[in-house]
DNA sequence: TCCATTTATGACAACGATGTCTGAAATCGC
DNA sequence: GCGATTTCAGACATCGTTGTCATAAATGGA
């Protein structure tokens, strides 16, 4: 029925045991004979089971990615990156969504590596900064690189970008297009995130020389609905804004609405500016600036930590991007 | 190190095989002692090991979801889907992202059966109609369920919505709303979908006794551009419709932005609606009317048909949803 | 030339479950 | 009360690989 390595060694007359050297690129086979097992694996159409591999060798050729992140697009990009990379590698990606909530998370995740025996994981933000998930993936010895990490962790390796740079530099771009009084969106309180960008916000206003003016600055929690309240509230003000920062795409979309509702023209009336560059920043009108994040490259990063050979913890990171489209521009009274 | 089924047949007093049958619900074990291995199982935390369970037994408690889609949105619903009832039936799922207009897909496919020895196989849009795929399952004798086949294959079993239904629901809304003038923006050419969107769309109107002009029908390709295009079109013509139906909200997006751009309101001057229901109907300015594919649904329903015992072949129609929000209106005219 | 090392290959156990077979104990029918 | 059937549990082979160890041939250094 199934082809096994067993048909394989046969078809070369070799051993299974060589068949085994030639499939996992071991030492010590001659180049006639690996030549050989390689012609039987073709012309028998071969693919080794990954049950049998992963029960007998110490490797399962598998890792897992957790994640529990509500953005669609945010999740795709993660995913495709860490499978090109597993990919390259010969290596199968288990996608596991999880809810860092849950008080069994620690216990899922357990049993998850006892029963698929990962040979490691990656961790996409919010699950980077659950201490359980750490501490179990910890005292299990399985190897794990973490994306975007909010807490500091100088145990194992991450990748991730520089939010407060990014913030930074969006702000210097509208203080450069004239703006001086720019409302900022923060994001949701839970998110690491939303502090750094804050903080980018403040320390270019500061460079500036331009005053922090606390109620330019509206909580908001990363979806359109607190991003349209935000805009309303900073519209609403005796001396408003001439542009809008927020502190991610969907807010972003939520201020435009408002905008638009109100009959404002963007940007001349007033700039809008997002972050993320989800496919959203592209769909609305006028298409948002933002901040690109380099999401994919991530990923991917991340998964090339996590299956190379030395364990030495790297701490990488990768430049974003400013995205400029056209819901920004010079403000009317510049 | 690993805690083993041996070490829970210790705990519990029992041989291995016994274990074996409580964890697999077989009969013939005595309701006492499957109290005792529950606890013996509870107490070491046992997981059992997947690879050697797909080496011994038939199964592999594992399931492949194929997909080549590229609206993000789309593919985290069908996961979500397949990975709710997977999760209730204990088994896991492998997502596996592929390339229908490869060469090798069909070689890559069977490798991933052979290496996995996956119990089944979910096939999303568009990879349900690609025949050496089909053949290739189909050879290797493995179940497999298609979500929203776009060809027939009365062979296995397959969940879908009715486009053509949905079509005829949306237009025949707007007929309601007074509208004599309603343009069409008509899907990528290669999908199934676009042909019965368009279908629905005739239908609606020949039942209401409105002749269909071709001129209002403008090709579109599913994304934002060729929506702005069409629009474009539209609105130039001498007698421009009063509502416009793109048959995605990429495309409805597309069209938005281009009323926008000329300063047309939406829905006073022109009603735009959409298909699908993305996350985007929601996030542009005004929300947008549209369709809601249970798309979840389908991939949870797809799955749970995999699943079952039984091998009966199933097609199963699901209902879609016609969402009304803002951007459709009464005509000025009406 | 001879011994030590490196290179190359194979035999066999092991990984951790399930499938098959066997047999003992409990239950049933009459 | 006895044989037939059902219920329950264990011994052992097996799945398809890799790890370990043994061994033979080739190579190198003195």
């Amino acid at each position: 029925m199934r082809v096994t390595i067993k048909d394989v060694s046969k078809a070369a007359g070799v051993s299974i045991k060589t068949v085994s050297r030639v499939l996992n690129k071991e030492k010590y086979v001659r180049e006639e004979t690996k030549k050989r097992v390689d012609a039987a694996v073709a012309a028998l159409n071969f693919s080794p089971s990954l049950a049998a591999r992963t029960l007998a060798g110490r490797r399962s050729f598998q890792i897992a990615l957790l994640y529990d992140n509500h953005s669609p697009h945010y999740i795709h990009q993660v995913q495709d990156g860490v499978w090109a990379r597993s990919r390259e590698e010969g290596v199968r990606m288990l996608a596991q969504p999880v809810d860092v909530g849950s008080d069994s998370l620690a216990a899922e995740v357990g049993g998850l590596i006892d029963e698929t025996h990962v040979d490691g994981v990656i961790l996409s933000s919010p699950v980077t900064d659950a201490p359980d998930v750490l501490a179990e993936l910890e005292r299990r010895g399985v190897r794990f690189v973490r994306i975007s990490p909010g807490t500091n962790h100088a145990l194992t390796s991450s990748v991730f970008m520089d939010d407060v740079q990014a913030a930074d530099d969006m702000t210097t771009h509208l203080i450069n297009q004239g703006h001086k009084r720019i409302g900022f969106v923060l994001g949701h309180p839970n998110h690491m995130a939303s502090d750094q960008r804050h903080f980018g916000y403040r320390r270019a206003l500061d460079r500036a020389g331009i005053s922090y003016e606390p109620t330019l600055v509206r909580q908001g929690a990363f979806d359109f609905a607190s991003g349209r309240d935000a805009a309303e509230a900073l519209i609403a003000l005796p001396a408003p804004p001439t542009a809008i920062f927020a502190s991610n795409d969907d807010m972003a979309a939520g201020v435009l609405a408002y905008a638009h509702s109100l009959g404002l023209d963007v940007p001349h009336d007033i700039s809008v500016a997002g972050f993320d560059d989800t496919a959203l920043a592209s769909l609305v009108w006028p298409p948002l600036t933002t901040i690109r994040q380099p999401v994919r490259e991530l990923a991917y990063t991340a998964t090339k930590l996590l299956l190379r050979p030395e364990t030495d913890v790297i701490h990488q990171r990768l430049p974003h991007e400013l995205v400029i489209r056209s819901s920004t521009g010079r403000p009317r009274t510049a």
